[in-house]
This record gives C-alpha cells, structure tokens and sequence, in this order.
DNA sequence: GGTAAAATACTCAAAAACAGGTATTGATTC
DNA sequence: GAATCAATACCTGTTTTTGAGTATTTTACC
C-alpha cells in the first residue's frame, strides 16, 4: 500500500484531503501535520511514499522542508500542492528534486491521477502555460522590473534598491517610473496593494 | 437532512470536503461550484439550507455572492470559509448577514461543530481577538489613524485624502508621520504591505 | 472639574518620489 | 542589417513624503 504524510496548515482541508485518499483504498495516511517544524520531525520516525506538501505555513514555506529532505537524501517523493502557480517556488522546487507541482484548484479524481504518475517515478509539473493561460499585468514587467518591484514593495528606497543591486540610483528610478507607466499607476502605494495580490 | 451548497474554486478542497460532510450523515451535498457565477447561478435554481462560501474565486469575491444573496432576500444561511482573518472583511460579512465566519485552520470537527449551530440560528464569528489572541499592532492607530491608512493604501495621496475627508492638508500629513512613527515604519510601502495583511 | 488622548493645523527643511526628457549598450528577432 | 526591447544612466524639474517641532480644540474618561 502507498502511505501518504499529508502536510497542511488548513486543518479542514488536510483531514477531508485524508478522509477522501483512503476511501478509495489506494493510499494509507500515515500522518497529517499542520507546521513545518512538525512535518520534518514526522518524516524522520515515518515511513511513507509520497509527502503531500502545502506551500504555506505558519512558521515556513513548504519549500523549507522540500530543503531539508533534498539536504538529508530521504527517500520520499514530494508533491507541492499549492494555491497558485508561483514561478520562482516551481522552479527552486524542480531543483530541489519534487516530484510534482499541483494547483488546488484540480479536481480530486485529477489529483490521484497525478499521485499514481508520481509514484511510478512520473514527474508532473503544471507549468503555467498548460494550465491557466489568462494573460495578467505581470507579463508587462520585464524580471528586472518584477524584482525592483519586490525591492519597492519590502519598503527599500530606490537609494536602497540601487545599493542592493549594484546600480546607479537613476536607473532604479526609470524603471520605478516605467513599472508605473505599465501598470498605468501613479504611486508607490497602488503598487504595492497590487504586487501583495499579483506578485 | 440539512443540504449544503459547497462555493470554492480549489476542486480538490471543495470535493473532499463534500466526502467528508456527507460521510456524517449529517448534512447532503446539493452542489458544488467553482465560481461566483455558477454559483449565483446554482442559488437560484437549487434549494439549501446553508452556504458554505470560500472568500477567493478567480472571477470575484466571496462576499460578492454574501452581497447578492442579501439583496435577492434569499433565506439562504452563509458560511464563509476563509483563508485568514480579514477583518474589514469579516465586518462587511457580518453586515451582509452572514452567519458564520470560519478560517480553514480549524479541523473537520470544530467545522461540524459550527454548522451545527448555525443551523440551529446562532453565528459564529471568528474574530482575532478570540482566536489568535495576540495583540496586535492595529490598536495602536486611533481610528482617524486607521481611516487615513485605508485611504493610504487605496493610493491617495495626502491632499486626496485631505479633500475627501475635508480636512487641512497639513492635518493629514500629520497623522501620516505619526502612524509611521507608531508602527516604526519609514515610508509609504511598507505602510501599505501592513495594511494588506492586517487592517 | 481636571486630565489625557485624539484630532486638528501650522512652519521649516530635507529626502524621496514622480514626470518628462535623452542616450548608450547588448540581445533578440525579423 | 534593421528594428525592437531590455537594461543601464543621466539631466531638469515638480510634487509628495518624511522629520522635527509647536499649538489649539475637542472628546473621553475618572
């Protein structure tokens, strides 16, 4: 039989997720745990095949303990169930050896398609470009304006910003003035509501 | 039997969740739907006894349904089920007639417990001074203070603001540097980034 | 009635952001 | 090879924000 650990800060979600995993008795779940601290000390007293991984958590990143099992060479297979496609994270994942990328919003029949994939050494990564497709504000940026906008968003100035990234001040306010042209904005606070939606 | 109408674009979570409640034998699933649309749409035809209403949908808001059915006078019960506490939020909900507003961070049994009692009439409201309990630094702007950081976030500037609220644009500048100055803050984002997450 | 906090309004000054330009380089694409 | 775009950098302004004060009135509370 194939164990699962399921980890997952919504409660609701992780024990309704189990509940429907075991009804169709092609899984066991071995655990359920709700924090990162407590997901890596389950994984290092159980045994399981497949580590259901959140994105969030209240005292980490899923990608933290993705970390800690490529680091320690364990043997689960990880799967990243996430509420969005979130480029970076699915990037850092694939180098850290995940096995899989789902979105949430997935049926459940999708899902344990997906998990029978994984466990016969299948690789599933929903890139973007595959599943959604809705063309959004954030192609506008180029990626060096997408990281001055993290930069802005963290309450760097664009002083701060030209140190950090070893530029001339002028060069952090053109794109800062380009980014809000873009965006058809006109300050720092509108950029900022926008970027804690869309970045 | 108490039916349920199940609102939220994550398939996987709706579904499970629908295993789950109907495994009880308390309640029967009428429906499940992915987006405000449908789901206005599946209101209209389909009688049940409670709405249980994610807050994020990829074509519009949680509260945006709460808002049509509290116009539309149907006697549907409203069960929002958020991601977190949002508190501007959780008022308009409360305004709108909702009966319960519950964080997905609660286990299947406390979720049981909840419907139980809104169906028998009672609310059941979440706010975060009961469930986190830590205090906050929201208390610490008076709420002139608190208004102004909203009207901040929107994208105003100070003169906007001072306008619409018929003040002295001198007045307004004032209370800006002392809400930065009470949060030991220094500009503009990162005002707003606090804004996004707790007012 | 007294006190404390909140809300209001002002001054002076410096720092940062915003707006309109121009210009060079390198990479990509047609 | 020309054209486009991204990234870089500079200049000249204006507007806005921030910092550090002071001061009056209103509101709330004991």
């Amino acid at each position: 039989m194939n164990t699962i650990i399921i980890a997952d800060d919504h409660k609701i979600f992780a024990e309704s997720l189990a509940g429907m995993l075991e009804e169709n008795n092609l899984f066991k779940v071995a655990g359920i745990t709700h924090t990162v601290a407590s997901t890596i000390e389950t994984l290092q007293t159980t045994k399981a095949s497949i580590l259901l991984l959140d994105y969030h958590f209240p005292d980490g990143k899923g990608i933290d303990v993705a970390e800690f099992v490529h680091k320690a060479g364990l043997p689960i297979k990880i799967v990243i169930l996430s509420m969005e496609n979130d480029l970076p994270t699915m990037r850092q994942a694939e180098q850290l050896g995940v096995r899989a990328y789902l979105i949430k919003n997935l049926s459940s029949a999708e899902l344990l398609e997906a998990m029978q994939q994984v466990f016969s050494g299948e690789k599933v990564f929903m890139w973007p470009e595959q599943s959604a497709g809705q063309a959004t504000e954030v192609q506008l940026l180029s990626p060096r304006e997408q990281e001055i906008v993290q930069l802005v968003r963290q309450g760097l100035t664009s002083q701060e910003i030209a140190a950090q990234l070893f530029l001339s001040n002028y060069t952090v306010e053109t794109h800062r003035r380009n980014i809000l042209r873009k965006l058809n904005m006109k300050n720092t606070a509108m950029l900022v509501q926008w970027a804690e939606k869309f970045l």
